[in-house]
DNA sequence: CTGCAACCTTGCCCTAAGGGCAAGGTCAAG
DNA sequence: CTTGACCTTGCCCTTAGGGCAAGGTTGCAG
């Protein structure tokens, strides 16, 4: 006959826990001595042992209560389910600490690994730091309003890279970033990239207006709004592909 | 430039979830379009993923809003805390489930393992079911109401059982629970037990009353409550014991 | 053009599992 | 006989969102 302050301490919980689970029904309340404390017995010792394996598993207050009135094939059958979430949890909980880890490093995973894969080499093969900053944000957005065609859309831009003339029409393009507005050289860069385009894509269409959204344009405003250069090459490009 | 839901679906939240960052101060609110829409960037994208790291992790978000502010070295070092205390969590859960896997077993610890192994051996000497069930909810009661001297009383009680005719008398014990209560052999044991406990402990202190508390002889209020015979007993043992 | 479905907006209330505090009664020890 | 550690009930507070209402927007189909 043990009091509510040495039950809680026995089970390593609050009293007040305790009479939470008065309130919603999962541990019976116990008898009163004669000053109207309540006295507890061994069972609901055991009964609150049992109740907070549930709890600590993760299974809501209520779903406990019905499960101590289910029959015992069910109630089999419902602590396997409870294992099986309780796993789950576990291994999601292991994957959020891998990110927070590469969060701490400075390396969170914001895109498909095949994606960063391909920007953490384009600084090898000579972009600007700008550039890749760039290309990530785009890529961000591109996954964000088109998730099923977005991967298509990438493996069709990673391959252009791997043609060293077009990989070097790109490089110029960064590299633009920096000329002044009225450099001549903008208007040649703009001649070859539309002729880039013309014979890989068709007559017509920048690569990324593919998937026929407005987004990209959006994003080649704000790619424009940060070089004055790269705007004029902007207007050169629809210029020439207007003609 | 992505709407509410795209975010929400590219971070895997809700609408909801973000809002609330957003009047938690975790996420700037970014800028509507002209038809009062929120309008997000990559940026939100990249602080949105960082958020949810930190929250899945269990960071509070009042700690994931103050962390943003913090300098560098605070960061890396808050990181690390949030990295134990995440390895302690998932640890905790494993507990969790092999506690879990006891219960499904019908096997769960209550009492430290020397006392549940101890108590696991007593039918194989030869005592009963109910004398079993009887010790457990015992030792329960003693260890919940003396965490500090239980141990040592459990020592004592279990060395007491290696002595070949002490353990006799214990289960002379069990077996008069269904003795009738008139029964000369109780008188028998009773003097048996007393000698016993004199020798033992030396004269005018019951094993169990050793740590001074009332609390033993509510127990063997309840003990006797459950057998005409043992309430005999009791009687008997008391006399002898008084005079 | 019109409808309809799928978005978006703010505002409000609701939830789970307790924590904390107040105001009062009880118990054991010095 | 007081003091500190208990116990009692009752009430409000918290976290991280969920849900719903009432209304405005957008895009697409018929």
């Amino acid at each position: 006959m043990i009091t509510i302050g040495q039950l809680a301490r026995y089970a390593g919980v609050s009293t007040k826990t305790i009479r939470v689970y008065h309130d919603k029904g999962l541990l019976p309340e116990p008898s009163r001595d004669s000053s109207g404390y309540r006295r507890y017995t061994a069972q609901h010792a055991i009964d609150l042992i049992k109740i907070r394996t549930l709890a600590e598993a993760g299974v809501p207050l209520a779903r406990i209560r019905d499960l101590k009135a289910a029959p015992g094939e069910e109630f089999r059958r419902a602590l396997h389910q409870v294992d099986v979430d309780l796993t789950a949890r576990i291994q999601k909980l292991r994957q959020t600490r891998r990110r927070l880890r590469q969060l701490a490093a400075g390396q969170i995973q914001m895109l498909p690994s095949e994606v960063t894969g391909h920007l953490q080499r384009l600084p090898g093969v000579g972009f600007s730091p700008r550039w890749i900053a760039m290309e990530t944000g785009l890529w961000i957005l591109v996954f964000a309003t088109h998730p099923d065609t977005a991967a298509d859309l990438f493996h069709d831009q990673a391959q252009a890279l791997t043609d060293p003339a077009l990989r070097q029409m790109y490089l110029d393009y960064d590299r633009a970033h920096d000329l002044d507005p009225t450099d001549p050289r903008l208007g040649d860069l703009a001649r070859r990239i539309v002729a880039a385009t013309n014979s890989r894509y068709g007559p017509g269409d920048l690569p990324g207006q593919v998937t026929g959204s407005a987004i990209p344009a959006l994003i080649q405003e704000a790619v424009n709004a940060s070089s004055p250069a790269w705007q004029r090459l902007d207007t050169l490009i629809r210029d020439q592909l207007r003609t």
